[in-house]
DNA sequence: CTTGGACAGTCAACAAGGCTGACGTAAAAT
DNA sequence: ATTTTACGTCAGCCTTGTTGACTGTCCAAG
C-alpha cells in the first residue's frame, strides 16, 4: 500500500503458507512486547482494519435502515432517539456533544420527532433556555425495534467470534475514540443497566 | 437498554487461559454451544458493541476528513479513489458493487476526479464496453497522505491494543459483513501487499 | 437596576451526496 | 438482426451536513 516505490501489484495472491493463522494470532505466541510488535505493523495490516470499519459499519447499519425507511426516516433520526432513549432529560447542547454535528442540523430531524411525538421536549426547570429530551412510549416502541434488529446482528457476530474477541473488539474500538471525548463516551457506552 | 426485564446478567469475564488458538477455533472445540452462549449477551452488551461502532467509525473518519476538505473532496471521493488504488484497473461496476452505491452517484464524483487528473479511465482492451480504472501519480500522492493519516491513528491503537485484541477485533468484524458479500470482500480486505 | 456578554435554541438558505427514472450509445452476446 | 450489457448523462428529489442571522434566557459587572 502506501511505501513511494509503489509494488505495482504483480500481484497473484502470493503463497500464505501459515493460513491457518492470522498474522497478529502468528505474532501472539512469540516473546515479542508491544515496542518489537511495532515493526510488524505494515501499512498494509493497518488498511485491513480500516477497511473492515468500512465494510462492517456499511453492514450494520443497513439493518435499521430498513426499519427507518418504511418509517420515512433517515439515520440521523435514528441517532438522536437512540441517545436520548439512552440518557433520557438530557438537554439539546448534550445531544449535540455527542452526536457532533451543528445544533441546525440536529434541530431539523429533532423538531420532526417533537412534532411526530416520538420525543418529547420541555423547558429545563433549572435552566429555562434548555430543552429537556425524553422519548416517549411512541418512540420507545421504535428505538427498541431499531436496537432489537442491530442487537440481532451482534449476538450472532459476538456469538461466533467468542468471548475474548469481543473483548479485543471493543478495546480496539475505545482506543480508536479522540482522546479528548474518550472518558464521557465510554462513560456513556458502559452505563448500560446491566452491563 | 433495552427491554426492562433483561437477564441483567452480573458478568465478569471468565479467564480463559487458551490463548493459542483463535477464540473462534476454541469455542468450536469446547463443550460451549452457542444456546449456552446466548445467556451471556445481555442487550446491554450488545448496545455497547453498537455504539462503539458509531463512535469509533465517526473519530477515524474524521483524520481524513481534515485533509479532503482542504481539497474540497468529500467522502465519496475519497472511498472511490481509495478502491481504485487498491484495485488498479477495475472496472465501473466492479466499483459500483464494491461501494454499493447508484451509478448515477459514483458517476458524479468519478466524473470529477477524472477531470481533476486524480484517476485515469481508459477503455477495456478485451471488453470496449469497460472502463478500467486506475489512479495517477497525482491521485497516489492524495490516497497515500489520506491513509498516513487514518493508519496513523490504527497504528497507534493496535500497539496499545496488542495483537490479542487487535485479531479479535478483525474476526468480529469480520463477521459482521454481510454473508453474501463476505467472501469477496475479505477476498479484497486480504489481498494486501505484504500483509 | 440595568446592560452586555455568553449560552441555548430556532429559522433560512445552501451544498454534498445519496436516490429514482428516463434516455443514448457502443459493444457484446444471442 | 435483435437483445442485453456496460457505461454515461440529464433531470429532479430527499436527507443531512454546513454557515449566518436571529430570539430568548441567564448572569455578572458597572
Amino acid at each position: 500500500m502506501s511505501p513511494s516505490d509503489a509494488p505495482t501489484r504483480s500481484r497473484a495472491a502470493p503463497p500464505r503458507p501459515e493460513s491457518g493463522r492470522s498474522p497478529a494470532a502468528r505474532m501472539r505466541g512469540s516473546g515479542l512486547n508491544r515496542g518489537d510488535q511495532l515493526l510488524f505493523l505494515t501499512d498494509a495490516q493497518l488498511g485491513q482494519g480500516v477497511e473492515l470499519m468500512f465494510f462492517a459499519y456499511r453492514d450494520m447499519i443497513a439493518d435499521a435502515d430498513r426499519i427507518l425507511e418504511t418509517r420515512g426516516y433517515g439515520r440521523a433520526h435514528h441517532r438522536c432517539l437512540h441517545f436520548v432513549w439512552r440518557r433520557p432529560g438530557m438537554s439539546v447542547s448534550e445531544l449535540l456533544d455527542t452526536l457532533k454535528v451543528t445544533k441546525q442540523s440536529l434541530n431539523r430531524v429533532l423538531r420532526q420527532l417533537v412534532e411526530d411525538g416520538l420525543i418529547d421536549s420541555r423547558i429545563g426547570p433549572a435552566d429555562r433556555r434548555q430543552r429537556l429530551l425524553t422519548v416517549t412510549p411512541e418512540g420507545e416502541a421504535l428505538v427498541r425495534s431499531l436496537a432489537d434488529a442491530q442487537n440481532a446482528r451482534m449476538r450472532r457476530v459476538f456469538m461466533e467470534a467468542g468471548a475474548e474477541a469481543v473483548q479485543g473488539f471493543k478495546t480496539v474500538l475505545a482506543d480508536m475514540i479522540d482522546e479528548d471525548s474518550r472518558e464521557s463516551v465510554l462513560a456513556l457506552v458502559n452505563d448500560q443497566p446491566g452491563a
